[in-house]
DNA sequence: GCCGTTTTCGGCCCGACTGTTTTCAGTCG
């Protein structure tokens, strides 16, 4: 069974527990187990074996137990005997926002109700506000709540949300009314995906921000505006909320608003064994109840004796025991990365020439860059046979000559083939700086194969970077059934580097893997993936992934300036090749 | 159900809002 799997029926026991009206801190420690499950790189499987279930934090003897008992039996006694006790339709009904434990089991007690249908019926025949604490608003609640569970809460890419994000932001701090201002929630931790985008300024006079702000110039619908609070709907379909809070709290605010939810409990907890207590509104003395910190962020953490956390870390996934004993990683930054690594030009799919694509990242301050075009066998994106990577060579040596400054590195997207060979020959990779090899084909393949095709591409002493290791596509299509930890330990050994690519729809390898990589001492590459030169721009999403995996500068190797990235090359394949002997 | 430089028992984050109440429970982030 895997980790997904057991983590989801950790949810669902929590879900089920809470609407039985167990407990509520057993419902946490099963919610906290599942998120901690969910952000682990190793199988449990594997953990288990070892028999360090219970060093996993939130896991005890008893989850331990039952990781064990699903691992072998594919069930678990407890959470089947739940099922039994709880129709599993009401997991549906508490999803409903405004719906939770309390409301749904009253449902199903007094009225039967189980479904999603059943409820709706029974909403719109007005039979739902006789129950104690029921109404006509909560029914009428209900079926708005409904509605958008049906709708499905949709996410939007943070490559689409943060240019959103920053040009409403541009917009605000343009006024002289507006003093401080961030964006906060998990769009400032650089979340892959986000819900909403909230916004937190201090302001001299919030009447007028908020004004322009739900002006119809600038958004499809205001759903609420008062005097501290507004959310619009932009026509692009995103909720932005915009906060304004007293410079006093700013800080303490924005730390509360950007989370996540894990890293505020942690921090809370902390400070209660300090004598403290933490909310939006600042850090305060539990014995006289002054406010000791609140301006900034900085304050905040200083006081709790932690080093100040960037908010790409706060996930509670060790960032806050790291900046207790002064070991947080110093986080690369956008101004480290050196050049690209994955580009295409209009010899494959790209939409530019290959002087075109150049200029554009000299224009950027890059001194290199590597052209990467797809092989052959990727027919649908033009793929290039040894020929044309013969010619393209010549070509880009020309480019070269014409260019001050500026290095193009000759390279190729050579496609990982069905049984982990690829896709041009050994002598034209020789030829080629910088070889991206990359899976297109073929994803269904299960995971035994698709691991040791990929591990056996790795193995070749001319792949530099392994190409978006997972293959996914956000909101479209699943990675393929790949053992990350076997290709992370795979890249370790063979000496070849992961790729971050930085395709909005990508990210990928992603920050979980990223930070498993670095612990195992692999290196990363950040790639755009660019076909056009305005996807040049994209590299600060890959440096976001990077840096919610904990990535410091030595750990990328496009961080290097190019006589180093040359050298670094160099020893890579000459590794590599006494490797193959 | 977890966890421990205050604890192996007794804690476990905090405040706002909503809708139903007549002082508050439930839900949310």
């Amino acid at each position: 069974m895997r980790n997904t799997e057991i983590a989801r029926i950790f949810h669902s026991t929590a879900d089920l527990l809470e609407i039985k009206g167990d407990n509520p801190f057993k419902v946490r420690a099963y919610q906290k187990a599942a998120q901690n499950i969910e952000s682990l790189t190793e199988e449990l499987s594997e953990i288990a074996l070892r028999g360090e279930l219970e060093k996993i934090s939130g896991i005890g003897k008893d989850l331990a137990q039952k990781i064990l008992e699903l691992l072998q039996t594919k069930k678990s006694g407890a959470f089947e005997e739940l099922r039994l006790e709880i129709p599993e339709g009401l997991l549906e009904l508490i999803a409903v926002p405004g719906l939770g434990p309390k409301k749904t089991k009253l449902l199903y007690d007094k009225m039967g109700i189980q479904t999603m249908e059943a409820l709706e019926e029974a909403a719109r025949a007005d039979r739902l506000k006789d129950l104690p604490g029921f109404g006509a608003k909560t029914e009428e609640n209900i079926l708005a709540g409904i509605e958008l569970v049906r709708r499905g809460r949709e996410r939007m890419l943070l490559g689409r949300a943060l240019p959103l994000a920053q040009g409403i932001m541009a917009n605000l701090a343009a006024m002289p009314e507006v003093h401080q201002i961030s964006e906060a929630g998990s769009l400032r931790r650089r979340r892959e995906t986000v819900r909403d985008i909230d916004i937190l300024i201090t302001s001299s006079d919030p009447e007028k921000v908020m004004d322009a702000f739900t002006s119809p110039f600038q958004v499809r619908e205001v759903l609420a505006k008062g005097g501290t609070k507004a959310s619009v709907l932009t026509s692009e379909g995103m909720q932005v909320d915009l906060r304004v809070v007293e410079p006093a709290t700013y800080g303490a605010a924005l730390a509360y608003f950007t989370g996540s939810k894990a890293h505020n409990i942690r921090l809370r907890e902390m400070a209660n064994r300090m004598g403290l207590k933490v909310s939006e509104y600042g850090v305060f003395r539990d014995k006289d109840q002054v406010r000791v910190a609140g301006k900034t962020e900085e304050e905040i953490y200083r006081i709790l004796g932690l080093l100040y956390i960037p908010p790409e870390l706060r996930e509670d996934r060790g960032e806050i025991e790291a900046a207790l004993e002064g070991r947080l990683p110093h986080l690369v930054e956008l101004s480290d990365i050196r050049g690209d690594l994955h580009c295409h030009s209009r010899w494959s799919d790209g939409a530019h020439p290959i002087r075109e694509m150049a200029e554009a990242a000299r224009k950027k301050g890059y001194p290199y860059v590597a052209l990467t075009d797809h092989s052959q066998s990727l027919g649908i994106a033009r793929g290039l046979s040894p020929e044309l990577v013969e010619k393209q060579i010549g070509e880009i040596a020309q480019v070269n000559r014409q260019l001050k400054g500026f290095t193009i590195l000759p390279g190729t997207e050579v496609d990982i083939l069905k049984d982990g060979s690829l896709d041009l020959p050994d002598a034209i990779l020789a030829r080629l700086s910088v070889v991206v090899a990359s899976v297109h084909s073929s994803f269904k393949q299960n995971r035994e194969v698709i691991t040791a095709r990929i591990i056996r591409a790795m193995r070749n002493p001319y792949v530099t970077i392994l190409g978006h290791p997972t293959g996914r596509l956000l909101g479209e299509r699943e990675a393929y059934d790949v053992d990350l930890e076997q290709v992370i330990k795979a890249a370790r050994d063979t000496g070849t580097f992961l790729e971050v690519n930085a395709y909005p729809q990508r990210l990928d390898l992603d920050d979980i893997h990223c930070k498993r990589a670095k612990e195992l001492g692999v290196t990363m590459a950040i790639g755009t993936d660019s076909h056009t030169i305005s996807q040049l721009e994209q590299m600060p999403f890959g440096v976001a992934v990077a840096r919610r995996g904990w990535l410091e500068r030595k750990n990328l190797l496009n961080t290097l300036n190019l006589d180093d990235l040359r050298e670094c090359l160099k020893t890579q394949r000459k590794a590599k090749k006494e490797k193959e002997k």
